[in-house]
DNA sequence: GCCCAGGCGTCCC
DNA sequence: GGGACGCATGGG
């Protein structure tokens, strides 16, 4: 088990944040996900998140997947002062980080995520999961066995049948997967950016954003989704604010999501 | 049943 | 370059 400093982040945000589909709700205070095939369960406990993993595959792993090494403190600070929509998303929601999540796993699950809302996103992955991942092992912080699935490999998804994946109810987007994976295993890692993976159909601007920011860390990403797009139009009376423009754009982009969310 | 969801490809101009 | 349209399916 590891205890760290919960003034860092908030693991409810996180879990709800649309940026990851595999933080499920166990109980009030406790949540589990799936990453690096390892399945770890994270809870608050008063001042402190507790983390079912041993101390070096924390060091080894999870302090890198949670981005505790990037300066948010400073990156909030140097939002515009100016800008009070944006200062009342950071006072809600700035208690996010960006995830390093696995480039595979982020690409398939925003192809997913197209024209599906969050919950319906996150039955589907979960279903591609038991399909098509590896079974995994691990023990709860009670002690209980627990048996999870691993996320698909790009071989797999390669080699599965189309139908067993339109099985998994993503619709008109089985083909997108089948095409995603092609390309992936195709094309040398260093060459995947955020705008050669536009060159997968059914990854558009949006999409490629989003695997820009969540996939490959660049934090200067900030999809262009339904949200945005109406936040230009009644927050910011139609003209794009500065901040979307910024280099941290991407991390900006994230509170206000949750923030105009949090609305409806 | 109805509406919409962290869009995209295609067609057309 | 931009606007209209169809798209599979599931949650609310």
């Amino acid at each position: 088990m590891v205890r760290i400093d919960k003034s860092s982040f908030n693991i409810e945000h996180i879990a709800n944040s649309g940026q990851c589909f595999r933080w499920q709700r166990i109980t009030q205070n406790k949540y589990a996900f799936v990453a690096n095939g390892q399945y770890t369960e994270i809870m608050t406990d008063k001042n402190d998140i507790l983390l079912s993993c041993s101390p070096s595959y924390f060091e080894g792993f999870l302090k890198d997947y949670f981005d505790l090494s990037t300066d948010y403190f400073s990156i909030k600070s140097n939002a515009d002062k100016e800008d009070a929509y944006l200062q009342n998303a950071i006072q809600n929601f700035g208690d996010i980080t960006i995830l390093h999540q696995n480039l595979w796993e982020v690409i398939v699950s925003f192809i997913i995520s197209q024209r599906k809302s969050i919950p319906a996103i996150q039955s589907c992955i979960e279903k591609i999961c038991e399909k098509f991942g590896k079974e995994i092992a691990a023990l709860s912080f009670e002690g209980k066995n627990i048996t999870a699935h691993d996320f698909p490999t790009a071989e797999a998804l390669y080699d599965a049948p189309i139908m067993e994946i339109q099985e998994c109810g993503v619709g008109y987007r089985d083909k997108y997967i089948k095409a995603a994976a092609e390309w992936y295993l195709s094309t040398p890692k260093e060459m995947i950016t955020k705008e050669s993976v536009k060159e997968i159909f059914g990854v558009g601007n949006k999409v490629a954003s989003c695997i820009g920011l969540f996939g490959l860390h660049d934090l200067s990403c900030c999809p262009i989704d339904v949200w945005m797009q109406r936040i230009i139009d009644i927050r910011y009376d139609g003209n794009m604010p500065d901040w979307m423009n910024s280099k941290y754009a991407g991390i900006y982009q994230q509170y206000v999501f949750m923030y105009e969310r949090s609305f409806h």
